[in-house]
DNA sequence: TAAGTTAATGTCTTAATGACACAATAAATC
DNA sequence: GATTTATTGTGTCATTAAGACATTAACTTA
């Protein structure tokens, strides 16, 4: 079939690809931000992102990805479409589309890189309201974070703000994190032995107090959803 | 600021936003396909849809319901973004994007006007399979229904493929179609009750026994999630 | 050695659903 | 008109998973 679709036919909108990578770090839920270079809103933070190159993105997951890397040098571990936000007000070039995705990174995998580069940082989210940001990404943060929250209380994919080998501590602390409230050990405790996701690692750590063991994620497993809500 | 953004400066991809649209029908789950009339894949079926006007739409949903009302003549009473998908083959026309929007209505609303056109059917999801369908529509829709299914567990989001008025028989056998697996009626009229998002109307109809009470949803209220799914 | 700290387990309570019997009410049949 | 049948709606006990919290385990520090 003859390629005789003509592109200007159509006002394509503008179509962008943005990521809200989260991480735990310190007790406290944070959002990778980038400093803008360009108009619109140069000098302001917004998501990582941008267009698709059509000649390298065999999709647009890759291109969350590839924007991904190049500000945090990784892959995260998780990565979900949130939603796509769009309308002919938010961007002053005109009607824009921006898919966005979610997802999550531990920490002390990027801390590192981030530390070396000035135009991209860890932003805590109850700072947030301080900064100044560029287009609706505030409100498309505080959506992700409402997500990730939702998801929190089903599924374990807070996992993936931890290190490969995490105890049973470290995971509660990520999920009290990012639900602002505390949670029963006991509840997690069941709920790892209940998704057989998880495998002892046969080692344990220091805590302070008795020794913890530690856990990683088996290799190649599916995420379990659990079929009700911790109701913290 | 100046417009100086110049859109041929990227290869923008196709940007195309897409509606499965379910009802329930006679006790089997259906989903509003129209037949191609352009190519690519003309005298296909697809996913009603197409490319957003920004000269009209505020934004994508709105192309969404301009595009779902052209072919069902109403605004469906449920609608939410499902996902997007997007890859360099999925259209030979090259690297293309659909924003696919996921979709409930009353079978009754819609069905005289469907009657009239032909360019426009409710498929049966178990006919799916004999179907010749365009592009990757048959994959979306599976997931679509996924999803749908997933809804029916802690939210009442099938009553939005029931008339205004309706009973718990009614809905009972909506959720049992959407699940595939008989549910309880004490289950569903419980979670009537505590959803606090329906009221009963003062009328009876009859039912081949005793008369059945009417429901309607409260106006203006938002949509309940349980913590907890059914576990049929 | 005792006190303090964190980890892990045991167990009772709580909340919502599943299962199912039973009662209410209307239509069809004898 | 009484009886059967169908469907709606209620009452209640069992089941399941989470919450609450006491208890035990294991290590550190004074």
């Amino acid at each position: 079939m003859a390629n005789h679709y003509d592109i200007t036919e159509y006002k394509n909108p503008l179509f962008t690809v943005d990521s809200v990578l989260f991480t735990v770090q310190e007790g406290a839920l944070k959002v990778l931000m980038v400093k803008r270079t360009s108009e619109p809103f140069a000098g302001r933070w917004g998501l990582p992102g941008g267009f698709v190159n059509v000649d390298i993105d065999d999709n647009v997951g890759m291109t969350a990805l590839r924007k991904l890397k190049e500000k945090t040098s990784v892959a995260p571990q998780y990565l979900e479409q949130l939603q796509t936000y769009s309308g002919v007000n938010r961007d002053p070039r005109g009607f824009s589309v921006t898919l966005v995705y979610f997802a999550l990174i531990a920490e002390a995998q990027v801390s590192t890189h981030i530390a070396t580069v000035d135009d991209a940082k860890w932003i805590d989210l109850n700072k947030l309201t301080e900064l100044p940001v560029a287009f609706d990404h505030k409100f498309i943060i505080e959506q992700a974070k409402e997500r990730l929250k939702q998801k929190a209380l089903y599924s374990m994919i807070p996992v993936y703000c931890l290190p490969e080998h995490f105890t049973v501590g470290q995971f509660k602390l990520v999920i009290e994190t990012i639900l602002g409230k505390p949670v029963q050990r006991k509840s997690i405790i069941r709920r790892i032995e209940a998704a057989d996701m998880f495998e002892k690692v046969d080692e344990k750590v220091k805590s302070g107090g008795r020794l913890a063991q530690l856990y990683k994620v088996k290799p190649d497993v599916d995420i379990v959803n659990f079929e009700r809500n911790l109701s913290v």
